[in-house]
DNA sequence: CTGAAAGCGCTTACAG
DNA sequence: CTGAAAGCGCTTACAG
């Protein structure tokens, strides 16, 4: 490989001056000459030269990137998040570097590894289902980084934290739905033993008992042929339901398509909501009321949080805030309208 | 920032042997004593020792990380590809930068300056809608970085390229509505300029004229508003077309929706096709029959594509591919099932 | 099999 | 305002 590159040193030569003087100008100290700054930037364009960012960063002793693991980025919850704290990232001239886990512990132990060895500043994490230790989380620690975990995390691990509210995301939509005049709601969990999915019921039950209603939860009902046959077998019950909540549009599909094959309608006899505001959930008929986690906005928030952090590290003060909460909001469209 | 770690200068140190002999050490070189070896290793990851890649690449002139710049990440073909992106690097243990154009020329110019001073081996770019100029991806060639570009490319530049092929893709749909009887196949088309929609266009000719059947086309049929109204406008009209071909998911859900809102029986009197693979595509009623562009393997060829370079740039043989076409598929669904 | 020395391209005290 | 020198943590010819 000889990627031979325009240095410093080429410029000090071609110029007559010293490199270190270069380096100066280039990074915009205060006491040059700026008829020389100017001159210098001149040149480097002219030059083609291009700043290498390993010698800087191997100098200084940082790297200016940013590591990011997620189970998948071909999720949209995921990549939006991603999506956000790019967006953050690159006005503050930082990189990101993404890993994928896969949902594999072993993977997501390589992947910070990776990451140490690339001198990141920060690790920005949302664990696998399968991570249970936390010896590789306090090694990134260990090695100075800063850690955020983000949505799905280790408890009693403190860490920076960036989260979606899901107790509250639940009690709003169950609120949603009883403000709509909706009686008898029907929870459709995810995993069973999920923190998030405690967390939903317990959002689910508290407002429920404000207004006294009584609950009715399956757990477990996140894959396709699982939901539709809960659906299926509550809607025909001797007592249905007349509402669904559910954590993801598509769940809250399939109970359309159920509740249309069973000549039920919706929104006047049963209502709907789903959660991640899909984009085709604007689409179908009835359009899908829909919890919005506001991804992007959470991973706005996770890169605003490293730079609050590195402020505060930079000017000696004490760190306050260690988690911070993203409220999601209820999008309400037809299938919640019984009104 | 005094992020102090060990280094093989402490190894060394603490071995009472030399710095260079820790590195062949830690880096497997075949003349190594074996006991010593293993010995070493042993004591890095007792003392916790961390490699420095950016030291190694500083010294090497290689950085073992390529960078993928695409419009958005938060778009399911994009974050797609670059999940299958990941993957292989992961495997051949490189990293991945990714960055945002946001569809934005100047993001674009931007991405491109920092992952050249990130020293990257490989860019893998899919450009935005604005980008005209060949200047900056010249830059890149310039650098002695591998050019990638895929889906979204400039045409007569001469760079490796993975893309999709929008003629057989546009082709095949139609060539499917054919086999199942439909003979008034109307094209719901992108943004009229569009390489991918002229090429696309082509297909869908090709394919009515094997067949000896008319055509009728409408671009710039995208947009929600749009393309709902071009659907209704021609299912009311005194000859409707019994069948729609359309590039995006949510373009068939819209026709979807207008054929049902007009009484029209899905598949039986019109039928329709899709793009994109959505998830909730295999929700709707009738299902949604689509055409899948293989997102993730056309990532994972891209990556496959720069690893196969290398391999032939280390063995100082021509290269001789440089370009790579991934076939969609049709995945038949109920909404084009007519017989 | 083991080590001394130079160098990758920068930055940063320090000196003038 | 300008420059000489050391050093960030590795790797790699070269020598022994």
């Amino acid at each position: 490989m000889n990627r031979k590159r325009v240095t410093i040193y080429d410029l000090a030569k071609a110029m007559g001056l010293s490199p270190s003087y270069i380096s100066k100008a280039l990074n915009d100290y205060p006491m040059i000459n700026i008829k020389m700054k100017e001159k210098i930037q001149m040149t480097a364009q002219k030059l083609n030269y291009k700043h290498n960012s390993y010698a800087a960063n191997l100098r200084k002793g940082i790297s200016r990137t940013i590591g990011v693991i997620v189970p998948n980025i071909n999720k949209k919850f995921f990549s939006e998040i991603i999506s956000g704290i790019e967006n953050v990232c690159f006005e503050n001239d930082y990189g990101l570097i993404i890993c994928q886990s896969q949902e594999s512990f072993e993977k997501e132990c390589k992947a910070i590894e990776t990451l140490i060895r690339q001198n990141v500043d920060c690790i920005m994490i949302s664990i696998t289902a399968e991570t249970q230790s936390t010896e590789y989380l306090q090694n990134i620690i260990n090695n100075d980084i800063i850690l955020i975990q983000f949505d799905r995390y280790i408890e009693n691990f403190n860490t920076f934290k960036v989260l979606n509210d899901n107790e509250f995301m639940a009690y709003e939509a169950t609120r949603h739905l009883i403000s709509k005049g909706y009686r008898k709601i029907a929870f459709l969990g995810w995993v069973e033993q999920l923190t998030i999915n405690k967390l939903r019921i317990g959002g689910y039950l508290r407002a429920l008992k404000e207004s006294n209603l009584p609950s009715l939860i399956f757990d477990n009902a996140i894959q396709k042929e699982r939901t539709a046959e809960v659906a299926t077998k509550l809607l025909k019950s001797i007592e249905p339901p007349d509402a669904f909540v559910t954590f993801a549009d598509h769940q809250a599909l399939i109970v359309l398509q159920v509740a249309k094959s069973l000549g039920i309608e919706v929104p006047e006899q049963l209502g709907i909501i789903g959660s991640g505001n899909d984009s085709l959930t604007e689409i179908t008929t009835p359009t899908l009321s829909t919890i919005d986690q506001k991804s992007i906005d959470l991973g706005k928030q996770a890169a605003d949080l490293y730079f609050e952090i590195l402020s505060k590290k930079l000017s000696k003060k004490t760190i306050i805030i260690t988690e911070k909460i993203v409220p999601a909001g209820i999008i309400c469209r037809e299938s919640t309208m019984k009104f």
